[in-house]
DNA sequence: AGACCCGAAGAAATCGGTTTCGTCAAGGTG
DNA sequence: CACCTTGACGAAACCGATTTCTTCGGGTCT
């Protein structure tokens, strides 16, 4: 590993002088010249461990999302990473498992790697997220809320579950039942609230209380939902998914039941992008997971570069896809 | 940021001290019993950057793949990390996007950061690679071969396209093209050729050349690659994708056009993880995603232990799941 | 010409752990 | 009792960059 030390003896300067040519301090040509003549021969390239241990900072931002294996998170992680890469910043993925021990640790890890800031999809209300922001390591929320005053960027989750619930309405299906993520999680609840303002203002009535299904956020879930929902007694004749991987799920059920979309009505709020099904049997809500990254990306490049104004929260909105077929039609 | 010294103050040793305890050196019972306490009381946590330009190495392993959105990457990465993770390793993702400079780029900073180690599925045919066994760091290639010898993961790539390409012409399909990835990756030529190869033997002819199309491994790609098979004048019967993602286009664009498997068939290798169609209407050749991941995770951590046997390449078997439905039962 | 100022560049301190080296005391041996 | 070994532990060096402090040379102003 070559250090500063010999590129400076090899240009016969001081180290002092070459840290100055790699960060654009005033030094005179000539010496540049020396300098980079050196560096090049010597194949140089700077120790970050080192420049971190002096500057108390790094290039370097944390993403913690639930499930890597979601596509809705890998998108929202491209969008961080092209943002972020754009800005000459690295990004270390970490995968919380909707474990908050899990998250904890990644930003105990944060925090003892000096990373920039941290962008998370927070598991627990309250985490450990002071550490950070104590130190003043900007965090910036995204899709679940926190309890604290930082920045986030949401989705419009009550107008998303509106949405994919009035196109089945539109569509002539009746009886709507709802399959939801684990209680604790705010923003299914957000999506399911929706389905139920909506099924009650629109048919008179609250749904049935065995219509809405809570699962978890996996494919197994929407299976065992989607399965409950199917042996009730009176079972419903459409479904709103509050995310994409018990939609799949719920669709498999479906499908192994002879009941192909949109035989049977399926809205999700979300994207299937493997859908191999004709992709207007289904409505999908479409999230804007990769804008959430990139929002999420830039408000955390502002607070880095030591923007201080009071914490924003930006809400985006889903964009709906109205293709189910009208009942009628069929 | 509380450090070793102010713990070293509180508990009235030297900071030596600290380190030892927290390093599990011998220290007497009674300063560990201070040092616990001072450093419980300070909630010290260890600056791992100063640890990390002290010890030249850390615990962070880079993970280099190509495109994060594919659910065989993720699986793949989900193996490492849980691998990792329990021996005390954390992981950083990469993505290259099959391309050569950001695969560099990546190397660049794994060697700068000190990291312990890289696992990738290598896009150049030499990379820098060299950089980093160099210095001593260990290597894993994976999915993919070098040019170089170190330790590597692969799939049994013919044996997958051969079991593919036989299980559609065992379900009774004749005309049987192959959609394959770029013709500069090996991989995807293996399965390609394990195509050719039965199609000959068993035909008795080799496959028209128009029935191998290459495309990028995205949906996109299997989409073109699709239409373009559909818009030949002798339009096969069955398919064969070399990929996940491009099996996925294809299928979609079969959909649309009415030929819906197991009217058309499809085998592919690789997984659907979110395949909402009847399972057993597409042959898959199972690829062992995850266990590639945890293999190569735990061949890293023997040469990040100090072994240092001659390099290994560990050939890992697709396991196909026969279930296209015959020709004759449709 | 002398006082003053400014920019360039070297010496040295600094970031926060780890580790070598040296000291000192306790315990064992001849 | 003198000598040697052993183990705990503090002082200080070290990892490699950045940055403050200081010095020095060459203008400019009066």
């Amino acid at each position: 590993m070559v250090t500063i030390y010999e590129v400076a003896a090899k240009a016969g300067v001081s180290p002092a002088t070459v840290s100055r040519v790699f960060n654009g301090m005033p030094v005179s040509a000539e010496k540049v010249d020396l300098v980079r003549a050196a560096s090049d021969e010597l194949r140089y390239s700077p120790n970050k461990t080192a420049r971190r241990l002096r500057n108390q900072t790094s290039e370097i931002v944390a993403l913690l999302i639930p499930d890597i294996e979601n596509p809705f998170f890998t998108a929202l992680a491209r969008g961080v990473e092209d943002a972020l890469q754009a800005a000459g910043y690295s990004v270390v993925l970490c995968n919380t498992d909707d474990d908050p021990d899990k998250e904890t640790h990644y930003l105990d890890i944060a925090n003892s790697e000096n990373m920039a800031g941290v962008i998370l999809a927070p598991v627990a209300e309250d985490g450990d997220i002071r550490r950070l922001t104590d130190r003043g390591r900007p965090v910036v929320a995204i899709d679940r809320q926190t309890g604290l005053n930082i920045d986030s960027v949401m989705v419009d989750n009550p107008a998303a579950g509106i949405a994919a619930t009035s196109a089945l309405l539109d569509a002539g299906y009746t009886k709507i039942a709802c399959i939801a993520g684990p209680v604790v999680l705010e923003d299914t609840e957000g999506r399911a609230l929706g389905w139920r303002k909506v099924v009650t203002q629109r048919t008179g009535a609250p749904p049935l209380e065995a219509y809405l299904q809570h699962a978890n956020y996996r494919v197994d879930g929407g299976r065992l939902a989607m399965q409950a929902l199917l042996a009730l007694p009176e079972p419903p004749d459409a479904v709103v998914s509050t995310n994409n991987l018990m939609a799949v799920g719920a669709i498999q059920v479906l499908s192994e039941a002879g009941l192909v979309p949109p035989d049977f009505g399926v809205a999700v709020v979300g994207d299937l992008p493997f859908a191999t099904l004709p992709p207007r049997a289904i409505t999908q809500v479409h999230l804007p997971a990769r804008h959430l990254g990139t929002t999420a990306a830039n408000m955390l490049l502002e607070r880095i570069g030591g923007d201080d104004q009071p914490a924003r929260t930006v809400v985006l909105r889903a964009q709906i896809t109205k293709s189910s077929t009208p009942v009628s039609a069929r």
